[in-house]
DNA sequence: TCTATATATACGGATAAACAGATATATTCC
DNA sequence: GGAATATATCTGTTTATCCGTATATATAGA
């Protein structure tokens, strides 16, 4: 019961749901979401752990990065549906989207 | 966003959970919910209230009772056949189940 | 080893949740 | 209207959550 309640915790703010949306188009390093979504570095990591723990999300470190991608076990499958279907009714989501298009081009010119 | 934060809050705790499970297999009033999960009044009612808030059940009097069911809103249908699978995997969700069928039987009969 | 950068965690304050027990409201029956 | 029962809400207390700031850790390169 405490594993279902702790990855519904971690669906119910909105902070994490912004993070796991622009998650949905694959891995992001921390500093890549701080700057998508206009946040503090310590707020970001945070809530990654926050869904880390949940067991949402996973990391990998590169280097000095440490990039971060949606779960693949396949458990969470249903509720990352669930979450996409999200993006198409909350404004808020879908301008995360785009903010995160165009900052890919830059991302990927380092 | 807040719609949705309030729908994931609301499954977020053990209890809410136990208490839509039971409602699974159909309506039932508060005093049933109450002998099925033993537990006190206010804190079914209370919890109720919050599951009413966030859409997830309705509620219909009849006397002296109030009878609660799962939302018949389209929009929950996902999320509530998620719940249903979290039955198989939760044992305490399924003593409940057991615990509610017996009762059944006494609530009939009154 | 020293420095710079990226990330994680600890601390303290503000706000929200959860709980048990007490009280209020609503309905039915006499 | 008064009593009995079912349900809802209020109260005070305890616990959890969120946030920003400050500090700690980890890695790469000079």
């Amino acid at each position: 019961m405490k594993t279902i309640t702790k990855i519904y915790k971690a669906l119910s703010d909105g902070t994490r749901l912004r993070i796991l949306n622009v998650l949905h188009d694959g891995e992001l390093c921390v500093c890549n979401i701080m700057d998508v979504l206009e946040m503090g570095q310590s707020k970001v990591s945070r809530h990654l752990t926050y869904l880390k723990n949940a067991g949402l999300v996973q990391d990998r470190r590169k280097g000095v990065w440490v990039y971060y991608f949606l779960s693949k076990n396949k458990s969470y499958l249903p509720l990352i549906k669930c979450l996409k279907e999200l993006r198409k009714d909350v404004k808020e989501l879908r301008s995360d989207a785009k903010r995160l298009a165009k900052s890919k081009v830059k991302v990927e010119c380092r």
